[in-house]
DNA sequence: GCAATTTGACCCAG
DNA sequence: CTGGGTCAAATTGC
C-alpha cells in the first residue's frame, strides 16, 4: 500500500504533466501549426482532453482510484476521437456564428404582419380553418440555407439556451425529431433540430439552422441532455454553478474551472479556425468552432466523470499546497485563453 | 403567476 | 399530394 505522501507526489507529477499539456495548449493557440507525436496530440482537443486526463489522474490517485484511470481515459479519448467523437449534444446545439443568410431569408419570407399578428394571407384563410386554432399558420423558410449538422454520440451544452416549440416523427426514422429555437426569439432567430439517428452507440444529429443574434449565449444556463423521447426531451442540466452540476456543496474550484469553460467557449467562437468536427458542412456554411470545450464536457458528462471529479474534491482533504497548484493549473496557464 | 414543454393542427415546399 | 416545419392552446413545473 502507498503512502499518502506518495500518491500526493504522483499528484502533483500528473498535474505538472498536464501544465506542461496546458503549455503546449498555449503554443497551439499562438501558432496553429505546432506539431506534437502522438495520435491525436497535435490537436488543441487532444491535449485538452490530456490536460483533463491528467487532473482526473491526480484525484484518482489522491483517492486510491487508480485502477479507474484507465477507464476514465477511455472514456475522455472515446469522446473525442473518431467521427463520431463531437460532442455537440443533441439538444446542446451550438450557435452558428457567421453572417446569417438563413436570417435574411427568414426575415424575408416572413409575411407582412398584420396588428393581430397574422398575415392577410393567413387571414384569408381564416374562413376555411377553425378562427380559434391558428396553429401553422405561418410562412415556412423555402430552402435550408446557412445549415449545418453535427452527428454527436451525445448530448452536451453548445453555449446557448433552447427552447423546445416542436416535435415530429419523421418518416423512416425510428426516433423522433425535435425542434428547439434560441430562448430570445424576439431578437434570436436560431433554430436547430435535434434526431437520434442511431441506437447503439447512441447517435444524435443536430442540425442548426440560422446564427445567433442575441448576445448573450454565455449565460446560457441549461442544457438539454437528451430528447430523443418525448419524455425525455426536457432534462437539463444547469452549469450556473458547481452545485447544480454536482448536486454537491459548492466548490469554489470546480465553480471556476466550469465557468472559465464556457469563458473559454466563447474565444473558441472567435479566433478558432473550423476544425473537422463539422461531420457535414453543407450550404456554403462554414462551421463555427465552439465545441473545443464542449467536447471536453462531453467527456466529464457522459462518462461520469464530473460526479467522480467532484466528489474527489470533496473528499480529498487538500491542503492550500495542493489547491494552489489546482487554481494555478487552470488560472495561470489556461486563462491565458479566456477560459 | 410565469415560463417552458407538450402536442395536435395547420401550412407549404418539393 | 406528402411530409417536414412551425404555431399556439393546453399542460406542466417551479
Amino acid at each position: 500500500m502507498e503512502s499518502v505522501l506518495s500518491n500526493r507526489e504522483r499528484a502533483m507529477a500528473e498535474l505538472i504533466q498536464g501544465r506542461e499539456l496546458a503549455s503546449q495548449l498555449n503554443r497551439i493557440f499562438e501558432n496553429r501549426s505546432f506539431i506534437v507525436d502522438g495520435a491525436e496530440g497535435g490537436s488543441a482537443e487532444g491535449i485538452v482532453n490530456k490536460i483533463l486526463g491528467s487532473f482526473v489522474n491526480s484525484l484518482l490517485i489522491i483517492n486510491g482510484k487508480e485502477s479507474d484511470q484507465e477507464f476514465v481515459s477511455d472514456q475522455i479519448q472515446g469522446n473525442s476521437s473518431g467521427g463520431g467523437g463531437v460532442s455537440d449534444g443533441g439538444s446542446g446545439g451550438g450557435a452558428g456564428a457567421d453572417s446569417s443568410s438563413w436570417d435574411a431569408n427568414h426575415d424575408h419570407a416572413a409575411p407582412a404582419i398584420t396588428s393581430e399578428g397574422y398575415t392577410e394571407e393567413q387571414i384569408s384563410c381564416k374562413s376555411t380553418s377553425t378562427f380559434k386554432d391558428r396553429r401553422g399558420s405561418y410562412k415556412r423558410r423555402k430552402t435550408l440555407q446557412n445549415s449545418w449538422t453535427r452527428d454527436t454520440p451525445a448530448l452536451t451544452y453548445d453555449g446557448h439556451a433552447w427552447r423546445k416549440y416542436g416535435q415530429k416523427f419523421i418518416r423512416n426514422a425510428k426516433h423522433s425529431r425535435n425542434y428547439f429555437r434560441c430562448t430570445h426569439k424576439l431578437e434570436c432567430k436560431a433554430t436547430k433540430h435535434v434526431q437520434q439517428i442511431q441506437d447503439h452507440p447512441p447517435l444524435f444529429r443536430t442540425t442548426y439552422f440560422g446564427n445567433h443574434t442575441c448576445k448573450d449565449y454565455l449565460n446560457a444556463s441549461e442544457l438539454v441532455l437528451n430528447s430523443a423521447s418525448p419524455r425525455d426531451s426536457s432534462k437539463f442540466i444547469c452549469f450556473d454553478n458547481a452545485n447544480c452540476l454536482t448536486n454537491k456543496q459548492e466548490h469554489h474550484f470546480f465553480s471556476s474551472f466550469t465557468s472559465s469553460l464556457f469563458k473559454k467557449e466563447a474565444f473558441v467562437k472567435e479566433d478558432m479556425p473550423t476544425t473537422d468536427h463539422m461531420v457535414k458542412s453543407d450550404h456554403n456554411h462554414s462551421s463555427p468552432c465552439d465545441h473545443l470545450v464542449s467536447n471536453d464536457l462531453t467527456a466529464f458528462e457522459s462518462s461520469g466523470l464530473m460526479s467522480e471529479f467532484s466528489s474527489s474534491i470533496d473528499q480529498y482533504d487538500y491542503d492550500e499546497e495542493f489547491s494552489r497548484i489546482i487554481e494555478s493549473y487552470f488560472e495561470n496557464e489556461v486563462s491565458q485563453y479566456g477560459f
